[in-house]
DNA sequence: TTGTTTATTGACTCGTCAATCAACAAAAAC
DNA sequence: GTTTTTGTTGATTGACGAGTCAATAAACAA
C-alpha cells in the first residue's frame, strides 16, 4: 500500500486530529492512540512522524496560530483606513472560527502549556507581539505617541473579552464581545481631541 | 497516635499542597501521591478525606476564590468614594498574591477545567458575576445607565491584562497591568461629561 | 471491658499510556 | 534483481497512577 509522499498528508491529518481531540476532551490529557485513531492510522505511525506527544502539541498550536494569523492578515488587507485596520484586528479575533470548541480549548491549554514549555511560551510571545504591533501600526496615525499604550490595552481587552465570551455562563456571544472592544477603541479615539 | 479532630487540619493541608503542586507542575497532571507527600501524609489518607482527585481540585479552586474574594472585600471596605471602590476592585485583582506562581497556575488550569466540569464552570460564573456586580455598583453613581456596560468591559480588561502580565515575555509587572486598567477607568469616567 | 468511631498506612488491583521494535510491504534506485 | 528508502502496524515494554482494602492503633462510649 505504501504510496510515497505520505508524510505531509499524515502530519496534517495528525495536527487536525490533535486539535479535534483536545477540543473533545477539553484538556491536554489526550492520548496519542486516540489522536492517531481519529486521523486514521496507528499510534506507532504518529510517533514515527512526530517523535513525541509534545511535538504534536506544538505543531497543533502553531497551526492554530497560523490560521489566526492568516485571518488577521486577510482582514487587514481589506481595510483602507487606520481605524479600519484596528477594527480588522479586533473583528478577526472574534471570528466564528475562533469560537469553535476545539479552538477555544486549544487556546486555553496553550496558556497552560506556555507556563512551563519554553517553546510554547515563545510562540505565544510572538503572537502577542504581532497583535500589539498590528494595532500600534493602525493607531499611530490617529494617536501618535499614545498608540503604543492603547495598542497594549486593546490587546489585553481582546484576550479578556475572548475569555469571558468563551467561558461565560451562556453560549458565547462573539459579536457582543467584539462590540465591547470596538467601543473601547471608539472611546480611545475620541480622546484624540484632547491634546 | 490518632489525635481526634484531624479532619479539618488534613483537609486544609491537602488543599494548600494541591495548589502548591499545581504551581510546581503547571498542569493538572499532578498525582495524588505527590500532593499527599507534600502535605505530609499517605495518598490513602488523601483519598479518605476527599474521595477523588477531582474534588481536591475543586476544593483548591474554591480556596483560591475565597482568598481573592476576601482581598476584594477588604479593599472595598477601605474605599470611601465610588471611584475609590472601582479602583479597589482593580487593585485587588493585581495584588502580589495573585501573581504567585501557584495562583497563576491555578487560574489558568481553572479556565481549562471550567470548559468541561460543570462545577468548575459554575464557580467561575459566580466569580465573574461578583466582579461585574462590584464594579457596576461602584460605577452606577458615576455613569448611571452605562455602568453595566462599562463594568463588563473593565472585568474583561482585568482578566486580559492579568493574562498578559502573567504570561508576558518578561517577568510579570502587576503594577503596569493595574495601571492599564485604571487608565481605562479614568477614560470611561471622563466621558460622563458627554451626556 | 468491650465495642465503636476516627485516624492512618502499606500493599495491592486494575487500568492506561508513551514510546519502542521487529517485521512486513511497496516503491525507487542502482 | 537486489538493495535501499519510505510507509505501516501489532505486539510489547516499562512505567506510573487512581482508587480500594485489610489491618493497626488510639480515643471514646457503654
Amino acid at each position: 500500500m505504501p504510496k510515497l509522499g505520505m508524510e505531509p498528508i499524515r502530519r496534517s491529518a495528525l495536527i487536525k486530529a490533535t486539535i479535534a481531540e483536545i477540543g473533545h476532551v477539553g484538556t491536554l490529557e489526550v492520548t496519542v492512540s486516540r489522536i492517531a485513531k481519529r486521523a486514521g492510522m496507528s499510534s506507532a505511525l504518529a510517533h514515527h512522524y512526530f517523535g513525541s506527544k509534545e511535538s504534536m502539541f506544538l505543531a497543533a498550536m502553531r497551526h492554530v496560530l497560523t490560521l489566526y494569523g492568516a485571518e488577521v492578515r486577510g482582514a487587514l488587507a481589506a481595510a483602507d483606513s487606520p481605524e479600519g485596520r484596528a477594527l480588522a484586528v479586533i473583528r478577526a479575533s472574534f471570528s466564528p472560527a475562533n469560537f469553535r470548541r476545539e479552538v477555544i480549548s486549544a487556546w486555553l491549554n496553550f496558556y497552560v502549556l506556555a507556563q512551563t514549555q519554553p517553546k510554547a511560551r515563545r510562540l505565544l510571545a510572538v503572537y502577542q507581539r504581532r497583535m500589539v504591533s498590528n494595532l500600534r501600526h493602525a493607531l499611530r496615525p490617529l494617536l501618535g505617541a499614545q498608540a503604543g499604550k492603547v495598542a497594549h490595552s486593546i490587546a489585553a481587552m481582546i484576550d479578556g473579552a475572548y475569555l469571558h465570551a468563551a467561558l461565560g455562563h451562556d453560549a458565547p456571544d462573539a459579536t457582543a464581545a467584539a462590540e465591547q472592544v470596538e467601543e473601547y477603541l471608539t472611546l480611545a479615539l475620541s480622546m484624540e481631541s484632547r491634546a
